[in-house]
DNA sequence: TTGTGTTTTATTGCCTCC
DNA sequence: GGAGGCAATAAAACACAA
């Protein structure tokens, strides 16, 4: 095991004073004003203790060799015997001690990394709480839309009841053409193309909807920001969508959409 | 001056690797 | 089994407000 006897600790106390021309040059790096005064009184208690004199008490390295073992962190974080020794040798440190701020200063740094991974997780958290919630108005707005042309729609169908029956007691033979002629405008809507590009917003009848919901491109609904859907031309099986109620939870809030009933079984 | 919080240096115990 | 790494922690040094 690597156990140090109390002279190895002893001796890692032993204070090393920085030369005249360090001295100098730490002066004019222009450091923060506290961090100098902390140096300048660590230069004092270096003066003040000859290098032979052993304090027993913990000291700070001084700024040479601080400045040293960072440089040497940056090229490589971890410490090969030979290094150490190395640079031991050349701050007039123990082995042991470069090991040991080699070994705090990996700590340092790691929780330094976890403070920035953390940083950069939250800050992605927010702008997807943020994309979420623009999603939530947008959905909210839409099934509003959806309710209001809903209730649309069960409107017309019962006045276009009444009239039918009218139609069959004025001619038998002139509610066939009428009927046929319906047909005929509602198959001309179905098969024209600009009802893609139509705002549903604007739409005014039930048809017109209908051509909307079949016709538009899903990305209307879904929004293009994380996934793009082929375009789906609704089979008459599935316009129940609209008349059983809620049948997909599509525009719900408090649940994601779910996608079964949406897309065609392969 | 003193109390308190932070940083730095060092120790301890455990683990992995060769 | 020894060397070295890491996490947890102690303790000294330091900063700073009251």
């Amino acid at each position: 095991m690597k156990r140090f006897n109390s002279s190895d600790s002893s001796a890692a106390f032993i204070s090393i004073s920085s030369s005249k021309e360090e001295r100098t040059q730490k002066t004019n790096q222009g450091y923060s004003r506290d961090f100098q005064a902390m140096l300048d009184s660590l230069e004092e208690e270096d003066y003040s203790e000859t290098a032979n004199h052993v304090s027993e008490k913990k000291r700070r390295l001084n700024l040479h060799q601080v400045k040293a073992l960072e440089k040497n962190f940056e090229v490589e974080n971890k410490l090969e015997p030979e290094r150490k020794l190395k640079l031991a040798g050349e701050l007039g440190l123990q082995p042991r001690q470069v090991a040991i701020w080699f070994q705090n200063r990996r700590a340092r740094w790691k929780t330094k990394q976890l403070e920035r991974d953390y940083g950069t997780l939250k800050a992605s958290y927010e702008a997807l709480k943020l994309d979420y919630s623009h999603l939530e108005q947008k959905n909210e707005v839409l099934a509003q839309k959806v309710k209001e042309l809903k209730a649309k729609l069960s409107e017309e169908k019962v006045d276009s009841s009444h009239s039918v029956k009218e139609e069959y007691r004025v001619s038998e033979s002139d509610n066939n053409a009428s009927v046929h002629s319906k047909i005929h405008d509602f198959s001309e809507n179905n098969n024209n193309s600009s009802a893609i590009t139509k705002d549903p917003s604007n739409i005014s009848s039930s048809h017109e909807l209908m051509n909307w919901f079949q016709l538009s491109d899903s990305r209307v609904i879904l929004g293009n920001r994380y996934q793009v859907y082929q375009p789906y031309l609704m089979k008459p099986e599935d316009q129940s969508l609209f008349s059983t109620e809620e049948s997909c939870n599509f525009f719900s809030v408090d649940q994601a959409p779910t996608l079964h009933c949406y897309f065609p079984e392969q």
